[in-house]
DNA sequence: TGACGTCAAGATCCG
DNA sequence: CGGATCTTGACGTCA
């Protein structure tokens, strides 16, 4: 069992991913954005590994266009050594990734031009996992597509062109049930016919439920059968609805008491789950230092991380954590996620706010120059006097933190959250 | 024809 | 000039 995020490091040095404009585009320029966005995503493993994180969805953009105009370039041969390092590390560490193609890869489209892409498509992202040397476990993941009125004609049709991909593209495939047109049920008939594993995504089921009313376990239970010898764990992907937008969008969060009711359900069944969240990362960690002890170091690491951003909206959970992780034979991630995900819920006051801020000044007090104090200063009364943002403020600290590579706060998430 | 989702690029505005 | 804040891009379907 692996809990793992999807394409996005939050807080995490070098991950970004770059990109351009089709009309910028240019060989010379998309190899060197691949070569970024390799190193990028080295980055990401490497924080992967260091975190036990063992579940990842590898970015689409990893090479900007590839499906489209860099498709035909020989990326895969140029950077042969980067790839096959990055697949070395994955390997080595027991994790396991998969892609994602998006909503705009419709296999079963009524226009061919359309289907023809997302072949090329589905191509290009086997060749990406293909490229780091990885088995058929790590997969693709697909929904099956629009519906044009007639949906188990639809199904007909994706049933067909599954047919005509490569087989490299097919052993990797596997296929979602989506929050508008394809419920679990659809998508199992689909599977039925052509054999292939089905990721029950569990907000799409909530959102899309199937007719025949079965609940989230027996659904889980069903798709089991359809991982066959080869296809590694079962997958299922695990979101919770943000309250403030509309049906289907991810949250902010995973509140972690309800996925520990989801986890529980499962009674020890060994299933991947792919958490699909905005904090990315950040929940998985909560959720994976919450479903086992991983000793009450892992728990201060995070603190760490978290410890400003907590200052900033409650100076009483902030102490109230403090004093929790003193008894060091303990270990209480339930008690500091509960006091964390409270202190979120805490709107930030301005008085918190530059109290953090100051703590946070406090790393450069001695080293920066009479002209950052000043701008600092500058930022701070501006803060006060509703002249300025908080956001301001929090982006010079930011610039001066990477200034002088100040690495405890470049790895928090007072930055980013 | 716009909304949907995503996230970085690109454009524009401001001091 | 640099930073902050919008707007656009690239994809296909559906109302």
């Amino acid at each position: 069992m692996s809990i793992g995020y999807a394409c996005v490091a939050v807080a995490v040095n070098g991950s970004e991913m770059k990109s351009c404009t089709l009309k910028n585009a240019n060989e010379e320029l998309l190899l060197s954005l691949i070569k970024h966005n390799l190193s990028a995503l080295e980055s990401v493993i490497d924080y992967n590994v260091v975190n036990g994180i063992k579940l990842f969805r590898i970015s689409s953009d990893l090479i900007p266009f590839g499906s489209s105009i860099a498709a035909d370039m020989p990326w895969h041969e140029s950077f042969s050594g980067e790839f096959s390092r990055i697949g070395q590390k994955i390997f080595k560490a027991g994790m396991r990734v998969s892609m994602h193609p998006g909503q705009y890869t419709v296999l079963n489209s009524i226009n061919i031009a359309v289907v023809e892409r997302a072949i090329k498509d589905l191509d290009y992202h086997a060749k990406v996992l293909d490229a780091l040397g990885l088995d058929v476990e790590h997969k693709m993941v697909l929904h099956l597509g629009g519906a044009y009125g007639n949906k188990s004609l639809a199904i007909k049709r994706f049933i067909a062109h599954y047919l005509q991909l490569k087989p490299a593209v097919q052993s990797r495939l596997v296929i979602e049930n989506d929050d508008t047109m394809f419920n679990i049920n659809d998508v199992l008939e689909a599977s039925v016919i052509a054999d292939i594993p089905v990721v029950f995504d569990s907000l799409h089921n909530a959102v899309n439920p199937a007719d025949n009313a079965a609940s989230e376990l027996d659904w889980i239970k069903i798709c089991a059968t359809t991982w066959k010898m080869g296809d590694g764990l079962q997958k299922v992907h695990y979101s919770q609805q943000n309250p403030s937008k509309k049906t289907g969008a991810h949250s902010e969060t995973i509140e972690f008491e309800k996925f520990l009711e989801f986890y529980h359900r499962l009674s020890g069944r060994d299933i991947d789950i792919m958490l699909e969240v905005k904090d990315k990362n950040i929940s998985a960690l909560k959720c994976i230092n919450c479903v086992s002890n991983q000793g009450i170091g892992t728990l201060e690491r995070e603190w760490a991380r978290y410890k400003y951003s907590i200052l900033e909206r409650s100076p009483a959970e902030y102490e109230r954590i403090r004093t929790i992780l003193t008894d060091k034979n303990s270990y209480p991630a339930l008690v500091m996620y509960r006091l964390i995900e409270d202190a979120y819920r805490t709107p930030i006051n301005k008085g918190n706010a530059v109290n953090a801020a100051q703590h946070v000044w406090g790393y450069f007090k001695n080293k920066a120059t009479k002209f950052e104090k000043n701008r600092f200063d500058q930022l701070m009364k501006k803060y006060l006097s509703d002249d300025s943002s908080l956001t301001s403020l929090k982006n010079y600290l930011r610039r001066i933190a990477r200034k002088y590579n100040e690495r405890y706060l470049l790895n928090g998430y007072y930055f980013y959250l």
